[in-house]
DNA sequence: CCAGAATGCTACATAGGTGTAGTAAATGGA
DNA sequence: TCCATTTACTACACCTATGTAGCATTCTGG
């Protein structure tokens, strides 16, 4: 009987479960910046770790839920680099100098971890409904926080709301470059042109 | 024999194929609008037309070319549309006057076709790489365009490749917000926006 | 009225993904 | 050492999509 076991797949590294969970998600992040979310898949972060099908289904109930606890995960530290990088103490302040501030920090933290941000700004809309909600409510977030900025800052009468807007969509997209183009969007350049924006007239 | 011939699928409606080859790029319009464009596909076309695979296969190589094809036809619509809005004759003029014009009429462009320009506006990453690297290919010209004018209406030291990022990306987000929101964004809205953030104090 | 061209349909093979039931191996404590 | 638990694997059933070969139907011009 020489074809009886017809090669049975070599075990993969026992790992306990919290470990195996960790390292699935580490998978997951490294499929979306690799291959972006559409490579995300239960079988493709499977097969990023060397493993079964089966046995990501025994660490999550399935792609969304896997991409939630992802979140969860990237969330406390994007969210915390965020606001530590907003100059929320902006209140007295000149534009100016909020921006002087705020872009080099933010062009910092971009950098310290391109990775969850890349997986942030390029999350694209057909992610599943629990990861874009989940963005998407964070975004909202932040913008408000924005607003807030912004009223304080300007003048009363301004449309602080339209201005937020604009604004994140700038960050956002000064954010992209950064990640795409390092060397050639600098913080410096980033700041000077921001500067350039918000009125050379300015005070 | 009561079973013999089991229920034939009735024949859709014979159509030439030039005709049908538009009624399949509606369709696909049609679906990217309401489903995004994950919902894209050569069998979902065929569903929506109320017809089989062979014909859409009949009428297209592909997934590819038909895209390739639905932009061809939007694209002059779209290119036409956004040249028309664009002051390109901003020269001599203010970057207040510039807004002024610009603004009200790419609102009143979206407005007027916005299947065209959720399609376009929403693209995420993720589409087949002929799309994508067609959209790329236009927003760079669009952003080129948008660098020429800047340099002209601006002092010569600015860095117009960065503003040019930024306007765009700003322009890209209030299409959205129009898109979305119609009546809660308004051209006057936006172009008040506009105008508070190249500075009150300018000129 | 009746070919033959044009158009549409069925059916199949292929590929990748989901989710699960049942089984096999490793591991640690009694 | 041996058994129970934990962990991993196999195998299957199912779904949706692609792309194609061959057959059926409709239409049109002679």
């Amino acid at each position: 009987m020489p074809e009886q076991t017809r090669k049975r797949r070599p075990y993969a590294p026992r790992v306990p479960a919290p470990e195996r969970r960790e390292q699935l998600l580490d998978a997951a992040l490294t499929i979306i910046d690799r291959d972006g979310y559409d490579g995300v898949s239960i079988d493709a972060i499977a097969r990023e770790v060397g493993v079964t099908r089966p046995v990501v289904y025994g660490a999550f109930d399935g792609l969304g839920p896997l991409l939630t606890a992802l979140l969860d995960r990237q969330q406390q530290r994007a969210l915390t680099q965020l606001y530590g990088a907003l100059p929320l103490d902006a209140l007295g302040s000149t534009p100016v100098a909020v921006v002087e501030r705020a872009i080099p920090a933010l062009h910092a933290m971009i950098l310290a971890d391109p990775v969850t941000w890349r997986a942030i700004l390029r999350s694209p809309a057909n992610v599943p409904d629990v990861v874009r909600e989940r963005i998407e409510g964070d975004r909202t977030r932040v913008r408000q926080t924005i607003e807030l900025m912004v009223t304080a800052v300007l003048a009363p009468g301004a449309d602080g709301e339209v201005l937020a807007h604009a604004i994140l969509a700038i960050l956002d997209h000064f954010g992209q470059l950064v990640l795409a183009e390092p060397e050639r969007f600098t913080a410096d350049r980033l700041v000077a042109s921001a500067r350039a924006m918000i009125g050379a007239g300015q005070p």
